[in-house]
DNA sequence: GGTGAGCTTCTTTAC
DNA sequence: GAAGCTCACC
């Protein structure tokens, strides 16, 4: 457990900015973690003023993990542990007031803030045209521009228009008492920048930060943690520009360069010494991202043992690629007499995942797939959680129209289209308009009485929750609300039914596990959550993408899918954005301790047509020394049977237990 | 107002 | 090849 000198020098330089250069798996997770340790043995600061900041739910559970492990018999009370966004929700709850919020307020998820988009434009605009609208508006809105500053330095029609959406979009946001993830960064920065008394509350809140993964800061993040962090800069920053993955949400490496000009006392410290992957795998990765241009030249280095050649697999298709990994990870946990969650497989795109998944449940490996929100987009768990929103929120509009449906009460879109335009006239929400008698009777009495009857279950509900717990009241409002009733009924056989009406469960689980705060905060809290941070992984093979995967390390990596087109990924090879999906590939292979392994298929289904793809000019790149193809040429069909015979008595041994 | 057949369009990555 | 959307029908 001892560091290395430069290591050590990162832990215990306190007294001045300090940006750490740190190399994959040159040990920074390790740095953050023992430094939080010093901050509070050491330097005697309370764990409570200590703030460490990650990018993904994924990185801050591992961090919070380790922190755990190292600060036994400390106390580590009050410790923060989160991503920038968690840190604005808490700042907005906290000081809601000054935003000009209302306690219960909600997050608009991306589906939300579209639906919203697409109320604004013109009818009939198209999903790209809709999705081009919404990601101008990000865009400026994580460079902290106003709708007004945005309008005048649009330079083309079409960020015009999105500069006046943006502005209607706000105003729209604001009535409806909620926020979108954007907002979670500008509106602190916006009110820590015009309060001076809310700067130096929270700069006496936070006395350090550490910033994990910085390499992907945007312009509102930065300034975040400049208003934060103050002229005293305290705080440690750690990055990498090897591994800056997501300038297509902002993230501008530049932020590296700005430190030293906002700080002048900054201090730099590289770690170059890698202790995770084997020799060949880090020469490999070395001289992919050569490739790149470099502002901070570093040379990584590692004293571990050669390891094994990189084994290239080609296949027919992503099934058979599928099958081969899946034989390949039973061989190899065989031979190595590994755990499964040693192992982890990697893509580019969420949907590679169904194929692989379909390969592992055949050949009964366990295994976990982490990211992407597919438990917060089952359709009973949106209703359930529409409803919490309603109850917290009055003016969450989105929330109101799933809701009103959940389920179908005869409240249909010509009901709600009239609803729309008289809140709009008088400036109320859906929710605050169809309480009103006046309202209500300009209404055919059918409609009329369905929504008088929809709000009369709202507001009973709403008293109700005032004394319960969020868990509870959501298991009372999936019965009351009739949604359990609807779910049984769509349901052909009860398997099904047990499935979904599980999933409910598990929400209102996670709302007890969750514990303290009202039902609209955590319920706020829950936007920010993905699929990765509901359940333990426990022993099995991880699924998750090369996003994802930033940050941890397993023994036998495979990434799979290395294909032009998709690793680069087509529109990034359109776009000129070689270089990023170069550093992916990077952050791939260093996530690999002992084994590697990269596959791809020679065919792909797109738009139901077979086409013919290349594999990817990154394994050009590689070092050919390195690398061991199978399948590639003549010998492929052979090869190809005794794959399958391995397949086959693989699965048999995980059957019978050996 | 609700439902299902047939049409289109889409495919990045995450909070 | 799936999910969303439109339109005709109950």
């Amino acid at each position: 457990m001892s560091l290395n000198p430069a290591q050590r020098a990162a832990v215990e330089h306190c007294d001045s900015p300090l940006l750490v250069l740190a190399g994959a798996g040159s040990g920074k997770t390790r740095v953050i973690t023992q430094k939080i340790q010093h901050l509070i043995v050491n330097r005697r600061m309370p764990a409570s003023k200590i703030a460490a900041i990650t990018f993904t739910n994924k990185a801050a559970r591992e961090m919070r993990e380790r922190a755990a492990a190292l600060l036994r018999g400390v106390d580590s009370e009050g410790l923060t542990v989160c991503t920038f966004h968690s840190l604005g929700l808490n700042f907005l709850q906290i000081e809601h007031e000054a935003a000009g919020l209302r306690r219960g307020f909600s997050i608009f998820d991306s589906d939300d803030s579209g639906a919203l988009v697409k109320d604004l434009m013109p009818r009939g605009a198209k999903g790209p045209d809709i999705a081009a609208i919404r990601g101008l508006i990000s865009r400026v809105k994580s460079d902290g521009l106003t709708p007004e500053r945005a309008a005048e330095l649009a330079t083309s029609p079409r960020e015009r228009e999105a500069a006046d959406i943006y502005g209607q979009y706000q105003k729209r946001l604001a009535a409806f008492n909620a926020v979108d993830f954007d907002d979670l960064i500008r509106l602190p920065v916006h009110l820590l920048d015009a309060h001076e008394h809310l700067r130096e509350a929270w700069r006496e809140r936070l006395r350090y930060l550490l910033v994990d993964e910085y390499q992907d800061t945007n312009g509102t993040q930065y300034a975040l943690l400049k208003l934060l962090a103050g002229p005293r800069g305290g705080f440690t920053c750690v990055g990498d520009d090897d591994q800056s993955i997501y300038a297509w949400r902002g993230a501008d490496t530049a932020n590296i360069e700005r430190l030293g000009q906002d700080w002048p006392q900054l201090r730099i410290i590289k770690l170059e010494q890698n202790y995770r992957c084997a020799r060949r795998i880090l020469r490999a990765a070395n001289t992919i991202i050569a490739n790149n241009p470099h502002l901070h030249p570093k040379k990584l280095w590692s004293d571990h043992a050669e390891g094994e050649p990189i084994r290239v697999f080609a296949c027919n298709d992503n099934e058979q690629e599928a099958e081969r990994v899946a034989a390949e990870i039973t061989f190899l946990a065989h031979k190595h007499k590994a755990e499964w969650s040693a192992f982890a497989i990697l893509f580019r795109g969420n949907h590679q995942s169904r194929a692989l998944e379909k390969a592992l449940q055949l050949q009964r490996i366990p295994y976990h797939l982490s990211g992407g929100t597919a438990f917060l987009e089952r359709a009973e768990v949106k209703d359930a959680l529409s409803w919490l929103r309603l109850l917290a929120n009055p003016d969450d509009d989105a929330a109101f129209l799933r809701a009103v449906a959940a389920p179908k009460r005869e409240i249909g879109a010509t009901t709600l289209a009239r609803l729309g335009e008289m809140a709009n006239a008088l400036h109320l929400s859906l929710g605050r308009a169809a309480e009103r008698p006046d309202v209500l009777g300009q209404l055919p009495a059918r409609s009329a009485n369905a929504l008088d009857g929809f709000i009369s279950l709202v507001s009973r509900l709403r008293r109700a929750a005032a004394m319960m717990t969020a868990g509870d009241l959501c298991r009372k409002l999936v019965q009351d609300t009739g949604q359990l009733a609807a779910i049984r009924s769509e349901c052909k056989d009860d398997a099904l039914f047990e499935r979904r009406r599980g999933n409910v469960d598990e929400l209102a689980q996670w709302f007890d596990a969750a514990g303290k705060g009202s039902s609209g905060d955590l319920v706020a809290q829950l936007a920010l959550l993905t699929n990765a941070d509901r359940d333990s992984p426990g022993n099995a093979v991880r699924l998750m993408t090369l996003h994802a995967s930033k940050g941890l390390e397993f023994d036998f990596v495979f990434i799979v899918g290395v294909e032009d087109g998709l690793l680069p990924h087509e529109s990034s090879i359109d776009e000129g954005r070689i270089e990023e999906e170069r550093r992916l590939m990077y952050v791939g292979i260093t996530r690999a301790r002992r084994v590697l392994h990269l596959s791809y298929a020679r065919h792909a289904r797109r738009f139901g047509e077979i086409v013919r793809v290349t594999p990817s000019r990154f394994i050009e790149e590689l070092p050919a020394a390195e690398l061991h193809f199978v399948g590639r040429d003549a010998e492929q069909d052979a090869e190809r049977t005794q794959e399958h015979a391995g397949a086959a008595i693989a699965r048999l041994k995980a059957l019978f237990g050996e």
